[in-house]
DNA sequence: AGCGTAGCTTGAAACGATTCACGATCTTCG
DNA sequence: CGAAGATCGTGAATCGTTTCAAGCTACGCT
């Protein structure tokens, strides 16, 4: 079907052109008696207008406002990881309310993916994305903004750009000082790849607290992922060590419930012989066999704070300066440590 | 900033226009020396091409191929489900491949939801999209379908769609007729909302099969949400029944993982006092602090069919007749039941 | 030298909607 | 009756790209 264009409509309802375009879009302006002629037109013929003309013929738009989706996407690293949901969900509560659509895309931890999916949001001219970056760099970042995209960095620092994240070293800091005050100077940290920011941070903020008491130094262990059954196998991996730690710390709860429930398995005690901390506060961290004690980190308010970023970097348009928001996390104690 | 324009590039680079398009679109038919030179141009004045006056330009396309997002959207009722997802995950990989963006959104169990994000996609003219229904009827089906995008539902039987699911009845009826095999015959079904489709369909299954083994009827706890903690409570519920149920048959393993990880603090033996079947067979369902005898459903594999059949339909166009497709589950045993 | 050809490049004509300066009618009122 | 408004409509110009017939060079061949 041949597309039926505007001209098609005005020849059949006896106008002009200009004047289809005038019911379009100001019919206040046109004669009723021409409005519904040109009305019945548009139907006969199923016109519908075509969106690519209208764009171009409008140009960039003086707020370019409302020919941005109403959506924003969130890019995190992998969906399927409760943490990752929770802040997307809480940015999903900020984003309804205000009236947006809210896209989770999922970038497996790949530079490549990223980026296709970024310039997928600026193609669709999305109105922004929060960004928990893998490749990113500075560069594309003012690519994106160019774009007219307002960005929100989750979980990183941005120099140039609003972030919203968790102070990490804090919650190593934290981590380290409770299993310290448990008696416990031998210390491991667990984690899967080890070179995410965060993942860095928190075994920082461990090492220097576990540092600044004279204990041994950490002993890092690192496994494929984040999942329980990678946990799993770190904790055969922690029975073979000589001397075994008597405190670990994990990069996340996922891991952290493998870990434990391997160790009871196996006849560990928890915390007895060896205490865990984990990470994030996932809600199967309290309900798991031995509850365990971990790091929350407020991961709606997280969510939620980078959306509300994102919002008004969008609204305040060119005054906007770019603000940090770090969030404090906190130790659940529960049995593990 | 307004815009740079193909014709700035090609003042910029001392070339004609159609010389500028050539290089974008064709480059192998235009001189290195001249290529080069255009490319330097473009790098230089960060030219974008805008993409309404391209689509306007190529009209209605050959197929409307490109005039369509490459992109598939993925509606699910709940992502932090891990569940869901996985077969999220399943379908990504199968678009992946294929070159299209997966955009997951969560409806969050709001027809009012769902049928926002069904409008928006529309909207952006994405390929199609994989729905899991929750208030979804054949009119607006139609309707989708009508504005040329393809739609496939997920884990429901579609009349006039793809459909892509497992057989619940199946699930069901495998669990009860495990538990019944392990001499448990005062059964109970603990799920939380339950009138999705899948989870009458479980209920049926496990219900029908007790009732030709002459077993008691299946008694039905109802949970406010298929989560641990909720399954934690169920245990408590569980416990006040009289007479005490010999066997559960939960609608998820989250329910379930909770709900064992509770009964075992209470004392109860899992599975001589007790024994549990869950659904889902998710990742932490082998790790969990006694591993979870579980119903697989092949979720990745469920995803990644929708995916084929969304992909199928959009390919094969007016030519393509619904297929449903009905994957079995597997009874996986571990030690709960 | 003359001619054909291959290889590049050019520039104007679309695509379909919006805009806007201007005309055409119709009212109103001195 | 005629002029000034008011009210509607008109149609050409425009947005940025692609397409394509036609032009230009340089080269090889006879």
């Amino acid at each position: 079907m041949p597309q039926t264009s505007i001209r098609e409509v005005a020849r059949r309802a006896g106008v002009s052109v200009g004047t289809v375009s005038n019911v379009l879009n100001r019919p206040e302006m046109v004669a009723e008696a021409t409005r519904d002629r040109v009305r019945a037109a548009i139907e006969e013929l199923g016109f519908v207008r075509n969106e690519s003309a209208r764009r171009l013929r409008q140009g960039p738009a003086p707020d370019d406002a409302d020919r941005r989706a109403r959506a924003f996407g969130v890019l995190v690293e992998d969906l399927a990881n409760p943490y990752a949901s929770d802040v997307a969900r809480g940015a999903e509560l900020a984003f309804e309310e205000a009236g947006y659509e809210t896209l989770w895309i999922s970038t497996g931890y790949s530079p490549e993916r990223e980026r296709r999916a970024l310039e997928f949001l600026v193609e669709q001219r999305a109105t922004g994305a929060l960004v928990n970056p893998v490749g990113l760099g500075p560069d594309s970042l003012a690519a994106l903004r160019e774009s007219g995209m307002s960005v929100v960095l989750l979980d990183r620092a941005g120099t140039d750009a609003c972030s919203a994240q968790v102070d990490h070293v804090a919650g190593g800091d934290i981590a380290a000082a409770r299993l310290l005050s448990l008696g416990r100077d031998r210390l491991a940290f667990v984690t899967g790849r080890p070179e995410p920011q965060p993942i860095v941070e928190r075994a920082e903020g461990a090492a220097r607290t576990l540092a600044k008491a004279g204990g041994e130094p950490l002993v890092t262990l690192t496994q494929d992922a984040l999942s329980p059954t990678e946990g799993q196998a770190a904790a055969r991996r922690l029975l073979e060590l000589d001397p075994m730690p008597t405190g670990v710390f994990c990069a996340n709860d996922l891991l952290a419930i493998g870990l434990v429930n391997e160790l009871v398995k196996r006849g560990v005690r928890v915390p007895e012989d060896i205490a865990v901390i984990g990470y994030d506060d996932i809600e199967l961290a309290g309900s798991a066999a031995v509850p365990l004690t971990t790091i929350r980190q407020p991961r709606r308010e997280l969510g939620w704070e980078a959306a509300e970023l994102a919002l008004a970097e969008y609204a305040e348009g060119a005054s906007h300066e770019h603000r940090q928001v770090v969030l404090a996390p906190e130790l659940v104690v529960r049995e593990t440590g």
